[in-house]
DNA sequence: CCCTTTCGATACACAGGTGTATCCGATACA
DNA sequence: TGTATCGGATACACCTGTGTATCGAAAGGG
């Protein structure tokens, strides 16, 4: 019991192959043009296929924004949390920091498929409920690395639990993503934001170098 | 020679007034639906004029969020710059936090079209520079003040300079935004940036009950 | 109070995108 | 390899929004 939509009997590998490639394409064309501004011909041509292809694949396309959504999203909450399991079970906030900012801070066209998708989020409660479902999640693994390094680390009792913490790391994450979004200097984003989470994560927050 | 388009030689008083409904219905429809899905005809039903008003007083309507844009934010900066003011030249930080807050964080739908504009300057590179000076003409203010304040509490050196420290500010409100754009909770946001600002301008930052 | 200027309404022609129905080539299974 | 099924291409009708050109009515100066 998982067809959600009436799905055929048989995927075909053809059919994967082809929705991926939309996928890629659609990837693509957002982040250049913004969800707003795209047609479904366009993301047609950039796959290289026909509109055909796509009313097979989706019924609109919000539904592949979704889905893109959905699967690069995954994708980066997979890196993340690698990057935090990285290291062993118990390691120090500084080391973490830097991994997960460089995992996170990868690549100006993701933010912008990320925030045209957070601005349709804003709309649509259910999207909504399912993005913050998904940034629950984020926090929680942030959250759950946190506890565990405490002992390394002392946090500063300012932002209470390691929840609270956690959230404040996406808040920061959340803010220098803006700034970058404008700027578009993915390298001082990067130092920005390990700079504003060593300050806010260790207490005293001395800076190296 | 400040005519900038070709203005009329008289501006007249209906002008001025049909003008100022259209951005405020417009202002209302773009809240509702996102700048991406929102038509001219739609703005001028919300305004009660036809379409030869709107193409009477503007071209595009990029023109009109633009100018929308400009209003709105020119309106909040002001109310942030009073709110920095009040209180004689030489004020604690948490009392100004806390004013600064509540004028920030007041209407959902402006955080709506804020982000809509966000995401089009991000993929515009004028609009881009004008936002970014919009923004870094707020990091100045909030860092003259901060400057200011130290005196009376003294900021931790963490983040560096004045201008670090606003730079800090806005980040927090700007990462604070993103999750009130998803949950809607108001008083959790205002609560939540306070609690936020504090721990990051006060050194050691003991919160308030 | 008239008369010129300006503003907004109406009508029209046009462009672009959408969705659907149909068809043919590709694919997988026996 | 034959064959039934699936997937993508093509063509068509529809609709919505745009921009412009023209017209009537308000506004404000003289």
């Amino acid at each position: 019991m998982e067809p959600a939509e009436q799905s055929p009997a048989r995927v075909t590998r053809r059919r994967v192959r082809t929705r991926a490639r939309l996928l890629d394409a659609a990837f693509a064309v957002f982040a250049a043009k913004g969800f707003g501004r795209v047609t479904i011909e366009e993301v047609c041509e950039a796959a290289g296929f026909s509109r055909g292809a796509f009313y097979s694949n989706f019924a609109t396309l919000d539904e592949l924004f979704f889905a893109l959504y959905r699967e690069r999203a995954d994708l980066i909450a997979g890196q993340v949390a690698d990057a935090l399991a990285r290291g062993g079970p118990d390691l120090d906030v500084p080391a973490s920091v830097d991994r997960v900012t460089e995992v996170l801070l990868l690549d100006v066209d993701w933010l912008l498929v990320k925030t045209d998708f957070l601005v349709h989020a804003a709309r649509d409660p259910a999207v909504a409920r399912a993005l913050l479902d998904h940034r629950a999640r984020l926090r929680a693994a942030i959250a759950d690395r946190l506890a565990r390094a405490r002992g390394h680390t002392a946090l500063p009792a300012v932002l209470g639990d390691a929840d609270g913490a956690a959230r404040a790391v996406v808040a920061a994450y959340d803010g220098v993503t803006t700034q970058l979004l404008l700027d578009r200097d993915v390298e001082a984003a990067r130092a920005w934001l390990k700079h504003l989470l060593t300050a806010l994560l260790t207490d005293g927050g001395h800076i190296p170098s």
